[in-house]
DNA sequence: AAACGATGTTTCATATAATGAAACGATTTG
DNA sequence: CAAATCGTTTCATTATATGAAACATCGTTT
């Protein structure tokens, strides 16, 4: 198969579709479940699935159901892009989300989407749950119109030209000039708030990280439920949230 | 190719085989040092990277190299398998390498060798530094000494009978029955030491981590260098780790 | 400045491996 | 108990993967 002037590996890209099919929810799949989900022949998918469990890329589980195995966990752990951020994050997001009791989000842009580099849940039962390495709108979460608001001039008229406002809730910004005057209010007060724009009931609050050159490198955010939410909160959480920041800044002073 | 009576993808196999160079610790490769690592013709592989890339699961830099890409993260953060031992042990870890200044491990006994699963690395600049979702010689380290020391008299006598005991120290037991009766004292007392038989100069202590039908379920160690270590601090250092290893215990009452 | 060595990349003929329909056995469902 | 669904195997056919040769670029050596 060509792209471009390329020629790539037609069976190298099947067997990554069908690896392709566990960032969805589901995590075990049977042989003809994925072959019906990727379209491909079933003989090929079970073919393709022997080759995979040959090499710890996925496993067998009792029932005859692939799921995704250590060998991927061993790579995923050797990708060097964003180590260091993902690194120095970790003290600092523990003790934001033991302080402030709700989950804590460490994020970049990558893609025009919110990269999720790194989280620390709360220890409540109900409390917000995501999955470091996925991706998330950035227009409707204060995680990403934190990156968006820092972002060049450029990169946020690339980003409207490429990016469709969908509507996910009725709180969500879906005009092209309301959204640049939140962007701007966002950079002049250094936070953002998610106030029900991707979800219904959940709230969120987040600021930037910067480097040296006071360039942003990612953002922190703090995500919880409307029912514990308290808008007199928010000055000790930014607080909170801000001293985390420093510390992660404090590592991260020469990262590009 | 045939594997028993199953017919694998070559091309698959390949392309795997060219991401396992990255668990050596060069990071960066360009087309032909990866074809001659490999052994793979330098057309092979440059096809192989293209595709790869084209699927993000590498990325190549400015001056032509390969390296790991954010598609193996995504992944390699879905894979189930230890996932509740790794999201629950995080805190803990942090606290306990707070508290010491020293390295924590928190692994598990796969495939005969000790499988990193979490750690927190202590903030001063010589420290021992692990790679997560990578293995170890479990009869050389006071984590797989102890993982060993609770496993079942079949599980051991397996182990003896697959892996050599190979001396990396003078200080390394290389010998089965020294061995076993080390991992009964091990098992009596609940902690095990790794005095300098992995590697000259590093020091570690280990201790079991417990579900509720008292087995092992993991194994969490302290690392440092001997220069910083005394033999006054052990009972200190297990009062230590002993604390964190009950508050993953807490979570993990349940786990099989 | 030219030659050399090393790199990544492209082309195209050939051979090999990937493919998938048909069939089978086992298990689950109605 | 029959039907439906699953994973798995076989083998003929076809499509794709392969790799030698060649090219362009860049850095190094003379």
């Amino acid at each position: 198969m060509k792209e471009g002037s390329k020629d790539l590996n037609l069976s190298v890209i099947k067997a990554f579709k069908l690896l392709d099919v566990y960032l969805t929810e589901k995590q075990e799949w049977g042989v003809r479940e994925l072959a019906k989900k990727t379209g491909y022949n079933k003989t090929t998918t079970y073919r393709l699935l022997s080759t995979l469990e040959s090499l710890d890329i996925v496993q067998k589980n009792d029932d005859d159901k692939y799921i995704l195995g250590l060998k991927l966990f061993e790579l995923g752990n050797l990708v060097p892009v964003y180590k260091s951020l993902r690194n120095y994050s970790r003290t600092a997001l523990d003790t934001i989300a033991k302080e402030i009791k709700e989950t804590v989000h460490f994020g970049v842009l990558s893609n025009n989407q919110v990269l999720y580099l790194n989280k620390a849940e709360s220890a409540l039962g109900l409390k917000v749950s995501t999955q470091i390495g996925s991706y998330q709108h950035a227009y409707c979460t204060a995680i990403g119109k934190v990156l968006l608001a820092f972002s060049s001039a450029d990169k946020i008229s690339d980003y409207l030209k490429n990016v469709k406002l969908e509507a996910f809730t009725s709180n969500t910004i879906t005009n092209s000039k309301a959204l640049l005057i939140e962007l701007e209010q966002i950079k002049e007060r250094a936070y953002a708030l998610d106030m029900e724009e991707l979800e219904l009931g959940l709230i969120c609050i987040a600021i930037p990280v910067f480097n040296k050159n006071k360039e942003v490198i990612a953002s922190i955010s703090v995500a919880g439920p409307s029912s514990r939410f308290k808008a007199e909160n928010v000055q000790s959480y930014l607080s909170i949230i801000k001293k985390g920041a420093f510390e992660i800044e404090a590592h991260l002073r020469d990262y590009k």
